[in-house]
RNA sequence: GGGCGGAUGGCGUAAUUGGUAGCCGCGCGGGCCUUAGAAGCCCGUGUCGAAAGACGUGCGGGUUCGAGUCCCGCUUCGCCCA
């Protein structure tokens, strides 16, 4: 009976990746010096993951892509001598640990710890290289104390306040929403309905920072799509705030308008139905009733485009400030009185919805721009009809109204953006809770830092009292009830924050997870910031990094922070889409119920023809793919290879297994060119020759470590992996592999492939670790080739290749070309027109 | 409706950024090995064609010696905003 050798002869995936995880973790290999004196000198890289929301379905092949590219770019900087920060933490307060709370009867702690462990477990698995020391979880007490200093910061420079404002409000979940979690009147997760209700809600004054948030992010390197939506969300425009006295009162009222060069074609003014002077200057009950129903819509519903335009005349009439005309005051929905001023000077000859308004009411039509074939012309043009601006161009004429309106007392300049305060409350239980006590004489204080963290209370139940009050209200008075220092006393806020505010600041948390006497160290801050590279979805492009950006300015100006912007470039993964099948009813089939022939698919019970069809994941859909179950059938390195092999990583891509299960041939492939698959011993095919021995793999190797180095700190994996399959293929085919080209080889292989590297590097008997040794420099004299082929075209068309020595100027390459049989052929009889000479290129004839 | 990004073999993709279209992988076909299979190794694989060759990067035009790449006009898919 043979001996079982010592070790695997074949790749086992199963045993060796534990394995390694397990030796990393113990050697804490990846673990990142705390203080300044370890750090050295050593240049940094700070390298971050959008951190996850820990749902209770666990990963799906999706997340880890930006992970494992993350992790790649992070081993090769730690090779290249980079003091690299690399953490992973949990967004972990949120809205459905706090469903699951109800439905299970568990604190949503309980729930939030075992989702934490499923993905930590999940991600682990992976061999990603974080530095676990720094873990965060935003539902932590000891974070939390954190975000409600900087709320507390926010608050004494009078960037929060409490308003009365319109929100709205979900009756079956018992909270406010934010616009964003709202469509088309419900809440996007449930589809419960949302209405409009005017409530106090805790507001943050991000308006404030409007126009640094705009003219910062011309610093970062950012997709340009991300930064124009940044743009746009914050809208800004400039134009002029415009008076209309109200004929016959003793009232005016503001417009704000960009167009103040179209003034005289204003033919009526609109006031938003919740704007104040509609009560006063109109008692008619159809107003009123128009006023009220108007009060239940959405923002969404009242200025989408398509919609039929809907108001009512006032009765009363404003005075056109240019030329003293009388124009119509009418009460529409289509006006908001959030943006702007909540009134409107209507200029339909020029403008898409006040033209459809007065076409349907009626109302008379100005043309004051020249140009378009039919109105409404909403580009620019000369002025006309306009009294003195006639015949000005556009930017000219609104510059000369400016004046006037200034000199006349009429108007001003004016910016305005789109971008409003951040509504900053949620009736909810698992946030942060507010460090505000309410008074009795109806004052609000902010605790001190002292008092933080304010834990969150129990609570007999996770909803709303019966009279409609936050779940927190249902804490006992020994916590609702306080007694500040000086003997005031009040009541605590029972609102929490919202998702937003724990991921706002994650990211600093990082630089020092463990402080217990700040939020991190001035020091360590300076030292690591800004976050070199931050990688995430684009579905996080507006709202948190926005939110991230205006606390990030925000700690700037408090001085706790040392640069402007927190992220420095970022960079969108693309989503990951997975095959499903469905058959003629719509039905839909798990891929195990399916069988595929010839490039169609078959339902195996009926062998019914099934429609497949490439959607993002979901599991109605039956198509999620789990890392856990990729792993189990190829391991974790095969799983990182694909993950980035697929396509370039900003692109959006379908999952598909025979993809994987080619990686993985790869990996085998590397392991036998080092491993002997019957002994387990190191092959003999690896020799102790110089590793110059055979000059054309050393070229090759030379080249491989410099495209995957190019490619892989361009974010290019796809083409770095298929570069070190390349080098494989020819490593194969040659009969001997010196010792030290293999080492290199497995060096470059180690960021992607980091345990199969790990376990040959110490087959070799090498150590320490494969991934704490430095990276391979290149021989630049081995990268550069000696012959040249050279493309010949006649007339632009290819005809022969030719190989020239590198140094070959142009003469001796056009003599070689016109050498070959087959262009002599192409050239015969012809008149030469042109020669063209690309070098190291191509040659192009051209002949008439 | 507006903005942005795509469209290349049967499939995922590559192309030194205006210079030989199809690297690498999947799939498929053939061969070797094997009692057989699996695995592995080798060869082939854009289309038409026996070959020579012709054609070929969503469609139509243009610029250029030369266009997947640049310009104009469409079609279509995706994302974001309205």
């Amino acid at each position: 009976m043979p001996k079982r050798p010592a070790m695997n002869a074949k790749y086992e995936p199963k045993d060796i990746e534990p394995k390694w995880q397990d030796q990393w973790a113990k050697a804490k290999a990846f673990k990142t010096p705390t203080t300044l004196e370890e750090l050295g000198t050593k240049p940094k890289f700070y390298i971050l993951d959008m951190f996850p929301y820990p749902s209770g379905a666990g990963l799906h092949v999706g997340h880890p892509e930006g992970y494992t590219a993350t992790d790649v770019v992070a081993r090769l900087k730690r090779m290249l001598g980079f003091n690299v920060l690399h953490p992973m933490g949990w967004d972990a307060f949120g809205l459905p640990a706090e469903r699951a709370a109800v439905r299970e009867n568990l604190h949503p702690a309980k729930i939030t710890k075992r989702n934490v462990d499923n993905f930590r477990r999940q991600i682990q698995r992976l061999g990603f290289s974080y530095d676990w020391d720094r873990e965060v979880d935003t539902s932590a007490p000891d974070y939390y104390r954190w975000t409600q200093w900087i709320f507390l910061k926010l608050y004494e420079k009078n960037l929060a306040y409490i308003a009365e404002v319109p929100v709205n409000w979900c009756p079956a979940l018992g909270t406010v929403l934010a616009n964003e979690e709202v469509k088309d009147g419900k809440y996007v997760e449930t589809g419960d309905p949302v209405e409009r209700r005017m409530m106090k809600q805790w507001m943050l004054k991000i308006t404030a920072y409007a126009e640094r948030l705009l003219t910062d992010l011309d610093g970062l390197d950012w997709p340009a799509g991300v930064v124009e939506m940044q743009r746009n969300w914050i809208g800004k425009s400039e134009g002029a705030e415009v008076k209309f006295k109200v004929d016959g009162a003793d009232a005016s009222f503001e417009v704000f308008t960009t167009r103040p060069d179209t003034l005289f074609g204003c033919t009526y003014c609109v006031l938003a139905p919740e704007h104040p002077l509609v009560a006063k200057i109109s008692k008619s009950p159809e107003v009123a009733a128009y006023v009220a129903a108007a009060k239940n819509k959405s923002d969404l519903a009242r200025t989408e485009l398509q919609k039929d335009k809907t108001g009512v005349f006032t009765g009363a009439y404003a005075v056109n400030p240019a030329n003293g005309k009388k124009v119509p005051i009418w009460v529409a929905d289509y006006v908001l009185l959030s943006y702007g001023t909540g009134a409107i000077m209507a200029v339909p000859a020029h403008d898409e919805r006040d033209f459809e308004f007065a076409q349907k009411f009626g109302i008379e039509v100005i043309q004051v721009v020249k140009g378009g074939e039919k109105l409404p012309y909403t580009e620019e043009g000369a002025a006309m009809n306009s009294g003195f601006l006639d015949g000005l161009p556009t930017p000219a004429a609104k510059a000369k109204m400016l004046e006037w309106l200034e000199q006349q007392k009429l108007g001003v300049r004016r910016v305005q953006y789109r971008l409003r305060d951040w509504l900053f409350s949620r009736q909810r239980y698992w946030g942060e809770p507010f460090p505000i006590v309410h008074l009795e004489d109806g004052k609000t204080v902010a605790l001190p830092e002292s008092a933080l963290p304010v834990a969150l209370p129990p609570v007999d139940e996770y909803k709303p009292t019966n009279d409609g009050k936050p779940p927190l209200a249902r804490a006992g008075d020994e916590w609702l009830m306080v007694t500040l220092p000086d003997g005031r006393k009040g009541v605590r806020e029972v609102n929490t924050m919202p998702q937003w505010a724990g991921s706002c600041w994650y990211y600093l948390r990082y630089l020092d997870a463990k402080n217990d006497q700040a939020a991190w160290s001035p020091e360590l801050e300076k030292y690591w910031m800004p976050v070199d590279l931050y990688v995430g979805g684009v579905e996080h492009a507006v709202l948190h990094l926005l939110y991230a950006r205006f606390w990030h300015k925000v700690l700037f100006d408090c001085g706790l922070v040392s640069t402007r912007e927190p992220f420095q470039k970022l960079f969108n993964q693309g989503m990951i889409l997975a095959y499903s099948f469905q058959d003629a009813k719509g039905k839909y089939y798990s891929p195990q119920e399916v069988e595929e022939r010839d490039g169609k698919a078959y339902l195996k019970a009926t062998g019914e023809e099934l429609k497949s069809q490439i959607e993002k994941m979901s599991k109605s859909r039956y198509n999620v793919v789990s890392p856990d179950e990729v792993i189990d059938a190829y391991g974790a390195d095969a799983m990182r290879l694909y993950e980035l092999f697929m396509g370039p990583l900003e692109q959006v891509k379908p999952w598909q297994m025979t993809g994987v299960a080619g990686v993985s041939r790869f990996l085998e492939r590397v392991w036998r060119l080092v491993v002997d698959t019957e002994t387990g011993a190191v092959s003999a095919r690896v020799t102790n020759d110089d590793e110059a021995s055979d000059p054309e793999l050393q070229k090759v190797l030379h080249r491989t470590i410099q495209k995957v180095e190019a490619d892989t700190l361009g974010l290019r994996f796809n083409t770095a992996i298929s570069g070190m399959m390349s080098f494989v293929n020819e490593a194969t085919a040659a009969k001997k592999l010196p010792r030290e080209v293999v080492k290199k080889l497995l060096r470059v292989l180690s960021p992607y492939a980091p345990h199969l590297a790990e376990e040959l590097w110490s087959r070799l008997g090498e150590q320490p670790f494969v991934c704490q040794q430095a990276w391979p420099k290149f021989d630049p004299a081995l990268v550069v080739d000696d012959v040249i082929p050279y493309a010949v075209q006649v007339n632009g068309k290819l005809k022969a290749e030719v190989r020239v020595p590198v140094a070959a100027v142009e003469a001796e390459v056009r003599a070689a070309a016109e050498g070959d049989e087959k262009v002599k052929a192409a050239l015969a009889g012809k008149t030469l027109r042109k020669f063209v000479f690309v070098p190291k290129r191509l040659v192009n004839f051209v002949v008439g």
